[in-house]
DNA sequence: AGTAAAAATGAATGGTTATTCATTCAGTTG
DNA sequence: CAACTGAATGAATAACCATTCATTTTTACT
């Protein structure tokens, strides 16, 4: 069984490199949902992830590079997430937008220890450039597609006054600020809950394309 | 003057108490946009303050405490402006939701350092119950505030679709959402617009009060 | 099995920082 | 003005924590 793994793949050190770190970065996620980006230390990250004090230096150089791969971790799963469904010519516009909305909404993404990071290094971004250009770089991506998907529903449905660039801000931020609902009040607001209210807002820019869901 | 002073006030070294915490907190807004929350060191706020080191731990007694007193200041800043609006009885409810909206997006509560301290703490809510209380205990409040407008809004338009709970919901989360497009994206969104889109989501719901404003 | 290379360990190190407190300074009172 | 009181100072302390690296363990290959 080994010798079937190690033949299907030439380099088995450097994929268990990889796994490593993410086994790292996943458990600098916990630390920093439970203790805050301020209170996570090196001895809380190693001892989370099971392994010895040493590691994050042996596999990260340090623990600053260690935030950053965790930042752009998740940001890579957010962003490549979207990008499929994006790039999926299978789907029409509002197809995608549904997709959109869903995704942002799923488990997966929202999942709180997530929401926690996040915040944490927005809360961070005015300092560290660093991190604000991680976050960046994605945001205007994003915002390209979601403003040209509004488009398109604009010619197909006529909706003469919409404003494509207005409403993806609009969404955009509706979005985030759900989000953080989400991650200080999660006994007052459920994740569908949320996504009903996004949905809203769409439902009156696009009143022939979508439905609202059930009451909120 | 001193002399005024003190007669005005039968208690000039508790009133110098205050002024002197107010000194350090403002000195820590400061720090924390600058340096982040995890970077702000007594010896960084005490010299911002130009003070000497060791009085924070006087008038404090330690860096959570303030940090604390810090989160405080600018809430009840914010609430209390906030309720000067809702208990206004020369207002209307449309002209309360007006003034809500300015008050929101003015100079003096999106300043950038104070967002960067906002979202600072809320990074921090899930692992700092205390963060968490101090947030909690003023959004519900404004909440109920802000639904009951809405509902008034509704009953005087004859909206009949309209949900108050609901529209609060999103403009809330909307409105945190373009705060913290403030914060990290500064160059991309002026206040002024991102109150115009705060405004554009009222007109969809309140077309018959609100009008929008000069285009995006 | 034997060996060499890579990965992992964790005690020791050194730098940083919150907190303490003996001392100094400024304002008030008799 | 002298004695007193509370505010402010900052050097010293003690705790904390990222990083290093000599040593041990595991893996890969012969």
């Amino acid at each position: 069984m080994e010798a079937v793994k190690a033949e299907l793949n030439k380099t088995p050190r450097s994929l268990s490199k990889q796994a490593r770190r993410k086994q790292l970065i996943e458990a600098t996620i916990k630390c920093i949902a439970d203790k805050g980006l301020s209170g996570t230390t090196m001895a809380d990250v190693t001892q989370q992830a099971g392994l010895s004090l040493g590691i994050v230096n042996l596999h990260f150089q340090s623990k600053e590079k260690l935030l950053i791969e965790t930042l752009s971790y998740i940001s890579d799963e957010y962003t490549s997430g979207l990008n499929e469904i994006f790039n999926d010519d299978n789907l029409t516009a509002e197809q995608k937008i549904l997709a959109h909305i869903n995704f942002d909404f799923s488990r997966k993404i929202i999942d709180r220890n997530k929401l926690a990071v996040w915040f944490a290094f927005w809360g961070e971004t005015k300092s560290r450039p660093t991190y604000l250009s991680i976050c960046a770089s994605y945001i205007s991506e994003i915002a390209n597609n979601l403003t040209h998907l509004f488009a398109l529903l604009k010619q197909q449905g006529g909706y003469s006054t919409v404003n494509p660039d207005l409403v993806c801000t609009c969404y955009t931020a509706l979005s985030d600020g759900l989000w953080l609902d989400l991650l200080i009040t999660p006994k007052g607001l459920k994740p569908a809950q949320a996504q009903a209210v996004a949905m809203h807002y769409l439902v009156t820019q696009f009143p022939n394309h979508f439905k609202s869901q059930t009451g909120h």
